[in-house]
RNA sequence: GGGCGGUUAGCUCAGCUGGUAGAGCGUCUCGCUUACACCGAGAAUGUCGGGGGUUCGAAUCCCUCACCGCCCA
């Protein structure tokens, strides 16, 4: 053997050796009958790469399915990857640019997938790849994709998770859980998509907020009275306006009504007046009415708000609760709208809805557009500063007097100034576009998550699924609770396109066929296309899995039209403009030709996809083939855990446990297990602009998938941060290179020959049957930590286990005894325990224990398919582990003495026990081949303390080790005197408990017990330390 | 502002249902003792964030304050 491990060589070798034997595979070494055990991989972005993150959540998931594996559970590890949308329409974008392609929009829709698909193939290998570097033991046969099987998916992307998708849409559709509508989301700018709530980021920046008078209208005044606590008046002055103040002046275009609160005395005489936004040319001035709202806070600002509905969540509410109208003021790319009729005609139309003249609906208010004509098509920020300067310039703005001090003349100046407070404001933006996001009313789907939260939450709280650490289950209550409807279309063209088709409306109330004769006349044709026809009106929609199942359902809706549009034939063209034309000239052909059978009706599909989360919602079903009722369904659904970060449990933990509930009625997962952010050494987020990532395949590379693994499980403690450190990381690269060289030592000395793997052997020498006790802890201990998810635990007693005990002493202790009577059981025994420290290790460290495996013995299977040993208690010998504390702690403390007192280390000693009890004394004699080795011991004599010997003691014996002249006796004078004031210390409480007759009496007796024997003992070693000490005092 | 978590040796962290503090790394001293210098032997280091309470006994339970982190407004 090679005096270390060459990871580097051996990883990929093994890794092979793994996969040609289909050691993966689902099912693969179980027992016959065996119960499944599950787990889902949370698949990584397609285009992604793998991070620290991903190491150790993969880490803790190969570790469970492993240890799993080898116990003979049926285990399916199934892996995959998500096709990611906002990010990969990004990455393959950005790719598409750098290579000077044509752009998305030049492209079209189809090549623009078909090119995104090119992106995923090209990608999807990388961290596939590196999750096998990581050793992770995938079903890697069943990888699968969020997107497989979708339309223009490539050969070898077959698959049927995109119908699994469709499905679940259309049932949730049917079953009333989807609806569309127009509501406030969150619009990101530059990708010009909606996004969910959860992909906002709130980040404070510096930021403004200014003051306007808003006049009240008619030139109207009331009296403004403030008032103190008691009720004194402590400002009063007569006013024609009213004071708002703002972050985002721009707004203030779409304001619809001025919001106080209904316990407002300062402004109770003016509601239901109505005030001017002083915005716009003057002459077009729009009046809104001051309304009362709880949602205003009196004591924030002027404790008026101006009412946005289109552009505020908070104003949206407000809005909603008044029927104030809301106007959308930008376009998809956050820019002041520039489309619409003329300013001073949008303006009138929002003037009369506001006094009540007239009403509209909600797609006619979207035609509205308030923007005046010289702020049309300018940048959100552009019309900010110009609607600032004209609005200040008008004397609107509020102003506070400044004192300024001419430095010449020393004259005081006093002048108005606008108030304009500089102030951090919380801003959203967007996680993958770091945009700021723009609030936008806009047509969208969304889950009715109220109806599906239930069970969702009930499963937790009953227990069925369990959420570890228990203060997960917390916050997946508090967010559950307070669910939000959940908008799922994001305008993109990378996803699952919504399986919902809408047609032209051509049941227009006021239309019938005259003369009931089936023929369309100019007149009748004029009722469709005119004002309040087919072309303004909103679409009719339905949804089906496919063209088929919807071309249906208008065919039912035509059928109860007046003839001759009842038989049109349902066609699909790409867009509501083109089937508008094409209706528009199918009706001019009807009309000369009359034949009904060439009348069409054109459909056109929704353009947007399904947000991500969505169909990763569905991945523990789809990935095992739903809606199929596969056997793979049957044995691995619900499956056994899910491991994944803390920050994707509503992203992605509570959305699957929805869904999956909803749509098949069950949990998907037993047990979740949630753990932290993976940071830096000093506990800093890793980011490129920071420089601290560390690359998971960089420390591959320098130490070994074994080692990031074990230091990986190492830090997986129940909660908080996990701070990454490669100094950390090189010592379990050591841990693994001293089990390598313990059985190296092994091999020199033949233990491995002929050796095969069998049950323990039964060994007579006390260190032999010390260190097979020791390893049935070992594995008890290991067993309980995994089951408890303490990984943590499992590696420290695993670390604890092999360098502590087998390599810092039981290779110590066969040193000798391999040249003695019992040579033959500690080969036996020695070859046992480093197997079972190669299996106990393997699924924290799998390559080099299965290269250790490989090279050690005759072996009948690999060891990823080894039994996990199964180690009765029994074979924890007691008197054995007494008998080896007592001769451990001998011998470290007779080291500790002579390295004290200066003895060289080369020096051999004599030992003279100078008291022994019966039992310390056949300890003693039956180990002392041990002692003299390992305490650099000559000969052993039991007599008298010579002159001038340092003292050791042990559990009912005391030593001296004579050296008169070699040792430094004020060295030994001030050990002992340490040791005793310790003791002291030691006695003195122990003493004062025992003393303490409410201790005697209210403690359990085995602690008063333990305090007594305790006491006694300290005592016994006090009492031998003092005559050391005497001697000394004799000496000298 | 609301919720969750944290504060233990120089650093990173263990410490379960209360019995009087541990590990790794780092530091210092010594050592080429025939598995291993990716090693061995030895050593030092803590008013367990502050205050109060419950208890015979508190790092551990309760209250409170301070500071830090995360999530949601």
């Amino acid at each position: 053997m090679e005096k270390t491990f060459n990871a580097a060589e051996a990883e990929a070798r093994i890794s092979k050796l793994w996969l040609d034997a289909g050691a993966f595979r689902a099912g693969a070494n179980a027992k016959p009958g065996a119960p499944a055990f599950s787990v889902m991989i949370p698949p990584p972005n397609v285009t992604g790469s793998l991070h620290m993150g991903h190491a150790f959540n993969n880490t803790l998931q190969d570790i469970l399915t492993r240890w799993h594996r080898m116990r003979g559970f049926d285990t399916l590890w199934q892996p995959g990857t998500d096709h990611a949308g906002i990010a990969t329409q990004m990455v393959t974008e950005r790719e598409m640019a750098a290579n000077g392609e044509p752009t998305r929009r030049e492209m079209g829709r189809e090549k623009f997938v078909a090119r995104v698909w090119e992106q995923k193939k090209k990608s999807r290998g990388t961290i596939i790849g590196q999750l096998q570097r990581l050793g992770c033991s995938c079903d890697w046969d069943r990888e699968a994709f969020t997107m497989s099987g979708a339309p223009g998916a490539p050969e070898g992307e077959e698959g049927n998770f995109h119908d699994a998708v469709i499905k679940v849409f259309v049932d949730m559709y049917r079953k009333g859980l989807i609806y569309r509508g127009k509501r406030l989301v969150n619009w990101d700018p530059h990708f010009e998509t909606a996004i969910s709530d959860l992909e906002v980021e709130n980040i404070e920046v510096p930021g403004h907020m200014w003051h306007f008078k808003y006049p009240l209208a008619g030139g109207e005044t009331y009296e403004y009275v403030e008032k103190d606590a008691e009720g004194n008046v402590t400002f009063r002055e007569v006013r024609d306006y009213i004071s708002i103040a703002t972050t985002r002046p721009e707004t203030m275009l779409g304001d619809g009504a001025v919001a106080v609160h209904p316990s407002d005395e300062r402004y109770a005489p003016i509601i239901g007046k109505f005030c001017e936004i002083p915005v716009g040319p003057k002459e077009h001035r729009r009046l809104i009415p001051i309304i009362a709202d709880e949602y205003p806070d009196p004591t924030f600002g002027s404790g008026a708000v101006k009412i946005t509905g289109a552009h505020d969540f908070n104003d949206y509410a407000v809005a909603r609760r008044a029927g104030i109208p809301c106007y959308r003021l930008m376009d998809t790319r956050a820019r002041m709208r520039d489309d619409g009729m003329p300013y001073a005609e949008a303006a009138a139309i929002a003037m009369a809805v506001a006094r009540g003249e007239t009403t509209l609906t909600e797609a006619e208010v979207d035609t509205i557009n308030l923007v005046p004509d010289d702020l049309r098509g300018l940048d959100r920020y552009e019309a900010r500063k110009r609607l600032v300067e004209q609005i200040t310039a008008e004397g609107l703005a509020v102003t506070v007097v400044r004192k300024s001090i001419d430095k010449e003349t020393g004259a005081e100046h006093l002048e108005r100034v606008p108030y304009v407070e500089s102030k951090p404001i919380m801003q959203p933006f967007g996680d993958r576009s770091k945009v700021v996001i723009e609030p936008m009313l806009t047509d969208q789907w969304f889950v009715d998550t109220a109806q599906i939260v239930g069970p969702a939450l009930d499963a937790v709280r009953t227990g069925r699924t369990k959420i570890i650490p228990q203060s997960g289950e917390k916050t997946y209550y508090h967010w559950l609770e307070n669910i939000e409807p959940w908008c799922i279309s994001r305008q993109l063209w990378w996803g699952h396109q919504i399986p919902v088709w809408y047609g032209l409306d051509l049941a227009a109330p006021d239309f019938a066929d005259d003369e009931g004769d089936g023929a369309l006349d100019p007149v009748e044709m004029l009722r469709l296309l005119g004002d309040g026809g087919y072309v303004t009106r909103d679409a009719r929609f339905h949804c089906a899995a496919d063209f088929a199942g919807v071309a249906e359902r208008f065919r039912d809706d035509l059928a109860a039209l007046p003839v001759p549009l009842n038989a049109a034939r349902v066609v699909e063209v790409a867009d509501r403009a083109a089937a508008v034309d094409m209706l528009a000239a199918a009706l001019a052909e009807y009309e000369t030709t009359q034949d009904p059978t060439r009348l069409i009706y054109p459909v056109w599909r929704d353009p947007d996809v399904l947000d991500t989360w969505f169909s990763s919602g569905l991945w523990p079903i789809g990935t095992l083939g739903w809606p199929e009722d596969t056997p793979e369904l049957k044995k691995y659904f619900p499956t056994s855990v899910l491991v994944t970060g803390q920050d994707i449990l509503f992203f992605w933990v509570a959305r699957m446990m929805m869904m999956q509930l909803a749509v098949v009625n069950d949990i998907p997962f037993r047990t979740v297990y949630l753990h932290g952010l993976v940071r830096d050494a000093k506990g800093k987020k890793m980011s490129k602009s920071l420089g601290n990532v560390i690359d998971p395949l960089e420390i591959i590379d320098e130490y070994g998938a074994d080692a990031l693994r074990f230091a990986n499980a190492a830090m997986a403690s129940l909660g908080g941060v996990l701070k990454l450190d490669t100094q950390r990381i090189a010592g379990y690269r050591n841990f693994g290179t001293k089990l390598w060289n313990a059985c190296r030592f092994a091999e020199m000395n033949g233990v491995w020959e002929g050796h095969e793997t069998g049950p323990a052997p039964q060994p007579k020498a006390t260190a032999n049957r010390w260190i097979i006790g020791e390893t049935a802890r070992t594995l008890t201990e290991v067993n309980e930590a995994l089951e408890n998810f303490r990984f943590d635990q499992a590696a420290d007693a695993l670390y604890k286990f092999v360098w502590g005990k087998v390599c810092d002493w039981y290779v110590e202790f066969a040193k000798p005894l391999f040249d003695g009577p019992d040579a033959a059981e500690t080969r036996a025994t020695m070859a046992w325990v480093l197997d079972q420290s190669m299996i106990l290790l393997h699924p924290f460290m799998p390559f080099i224990t299965e290269e250790l495996w490989g090279t050690t013995g005759k072996r009948e299977k690999l060891l990823v398919h080894t039994d996990w040993p199964d180690l009765p208690v029994t074979l924890i010998d007691r008197d054995a582990e007494r008998e080896m504390t007592f001769v451990t702690t001998l011998i470290d403390d007779i080291r500790s003495a002579r390295a004290q007192v200066h003895v060289p280390v080369g020096l051999k000693a004599d030992l003279v026990a100078t008291s022994l009890t019966d039992e310390a004394r056949a300890a003693f004699q039956r180990n002392e081949a041990l002692i003299k080795r390992l305490a650099r011991v000559d000969s052993i004599t039991e007599g008298a303390a010579p002159k001038g010997s340092i003292a050791v003691t042990a559990e009912g014996a005391a030593f001296a080790i004579p050296l008169e002249g070699l040792i430094d006796i004020t060295e030994e004078k001030s050990r002992l005197q340490k040791a005793l004031d310790k003791l002291t210390k030691e006695i003195a409480g122990l003493k004062g408990r025992l003393d303490n007759p409410n201790f005697v009496k209210s403690a359990p007796e085995d602690v008063v017990m333990e305090a007594q024997a305790n006491l006694e003992a300290r005592q016994d070693e006090a009492r031998k330390i003092t005559e050391a000490l005497k001697r000394l005092a004799d000496l000298s």
